[in-house]
RNA sequence: GGACGGUUACCCAAGUGGACAACGGGGGCUGACUGUAAAUCAGCUGGCAGGCGCCUUCGGAGGUUCGAAUCCUUCACCGUCCA
């Protein structure tokens, strides 16, 4: 179970243990195992992250087995406890609805449609009812809620933890038992919803427990928080290969481990070598990092594109040349620097245009520009900082 | 329901009638150095304009004042304690 990680040798020894068997009894009755996992959707983009879980659900799927792809139609409108932000605006349903449609055409880039059941929870969760949910709730004491890290934490804080908070492992648990999953993945802040509340509740009804899954964060492209769309820290799903090359580069030395071990598909024996080759410095750290880069993008475009994304940064980067790619301007008559590079988002106000080109951050054909108004050509090439570059037609 | 404290820019946070577009830190951006890493150094970080100017912003709405983030009224929200 590679990048698994229960923080907590015990649990991952049951799971171990019960994974194992209930892989041997599908094995002899020939009942492919059902595994869930669940995703929010409050956006409209994947991201790296997500995609942690979804290669798990797939290793699944090439061995036969059922995968149900939840979307949390009904969470994603409760809001999820880890999150603080209390700005974060209601989604309507129509917007989960839709977020949740793009969220699953993103995942069949991984996932065999064929193999992927995919499945809204708000279908079961908004017909429960009060008297049901008292009978849920009374299967938990508030004292184990407030022994999970999360909620432990903010009550020593005496930051706010609401009651609805409390019931979003219940909700999740609840999808558990309504799938009938036999495992359930997840991230490990997912460990309390999925071993305790999942497990709890299934047995409770009459089920039997799920196996929880549980893997590690990924963090963005800071090396430090969990990557996330709103942090700005993540690594879309829906970009280039030579976008995505590019933002594994920029991560931190420090977070490749991390990245090699949940993003990569590289066999166990590869990603030692890659450890010990860096914890050893035999291998340097920006080849190291190249690597990497290579081996992420290969997963989502296949390795012909994961090598002309490579050749395309390798001349970039670090020999500064010019893309062959990039998007394209029209020239028109009268058109200024400023005007151009606010229209084109390349600087997002004339204040901060005019900064850049103050800061040397403006260049034409790889000269640094000095005037404002510098007259603009047709077939120059406009950059902006180290890595936006415009094309003029 | 009561008492007290709070709400400042992306985040934390200073400011308690004029020199406040608002100290400081974080984050972000640009440049130098590099490996689109880290660390470090320098600059920038509301908008428009670009030689001292204008406009919008300190929870919302009103008010006092020549002048308010700062004072008053009121509303909303948050927190701590009491009931």
């Amino acid at each position: 179970m590679q990048g698994a990680d229960f923080g907590d040798a015990s649990i991952a020894e049951t799971m171990a243990v019960e994974l194992r068997e209930r892989l041997v009894e599908s094995e002899k009755t020939g009942r492919p195992l059902r595994v869930y996992c669940g995703y929010d959707p409050t956006s409209t983009d994947l991201h790296l992250g997500h995609t942690v879980t979804m290669r798990k659900l797939r290793q699944f799927q090439e061995l036969g087995h059922h995968v149900l792809f939840v979307i949390g139609s009904f969470t994603a409108m409760i809001g999820d406890p880890s999150d603080k932000d209390k700005l974060r605006k209601q989604l309507t349903h129509e917007q989960v609805m839709e977020n949740g449609r793009t969220y699953a055409e993103q995942a069949f880039r991984i996932l065999d449609p064929e193999k992927t059941e995919v499945v809204y929870n708000h279908e079961w969760l908004e017909k429960i009812t009060f008297t049901e949910l008292i009978d849920l709730a009374s299967n938990f004491t508030v004292q184990q809620f407030l022994a999970r890290d999360n909620f432990h934490k903010r009550f020593e804080k005496s930051e706010p933890i609401y009651l609805h908070e409390f019931f979003y492992a219940l909700m999740q648990g609840y999808d558990a038992y309504h799938l009938d999953a036999d495992v359930q993945i997840g991230g490990s802040d997912q460990l309390f919803n999925i071993i305790t509340a999942a497990r709890k509740l299934m047995t409770f009804l009459g089920k039997r427990p799920n196996i929880g899954i549980v893997l590690g964060i990924l963090p963005g492209t800071d090396g430090e928080i969990r990557m996330s769309k709103s942090l700005g820290n993540h690594i879309p799903l829906n970009t280039s290969a030579e976008d995505m090359y590019g933002k594994v580069m920029s991560i931190p030395d420090k977070a490749m481990p991390v990245y090699a071990r949940l993003a990569t598909e590289w066999t166990p024996e590869k990603l030692h070598a890659f450890e010990t080759g860096l914890s050893s410095n035999s291998l340097h750290p920006r080849d190291a990092k190249m690597k990497l880069a290579f081996g992420i993008t290969t997963v989502f475009y296949g390795e012909e594109a994961a090598r002309n994304a490579q050749e395309q940064f390798v001349s970039t980067f670090q020999k500064g040349n010019i893309p062959d790619e990039m998007p394209e301007y029209q020239v028109m008559e009268g058109d200024n620097l400023i005007d151009v590079m606010v229209s084109q988002k390349m600087a997002s106000s004339r204040g901060e245009a005019r900064r850049l080109i103050d800061q040397q951050g403006v260049k034409l054909d790889g000269e640094a520009v000095n005037d404002m108004d510098t007259e603009l050509k047709a077939g120059q090439v406009l950059q902006v900082g180290k890595r936006r570059f415009l094309r003029l037609r």
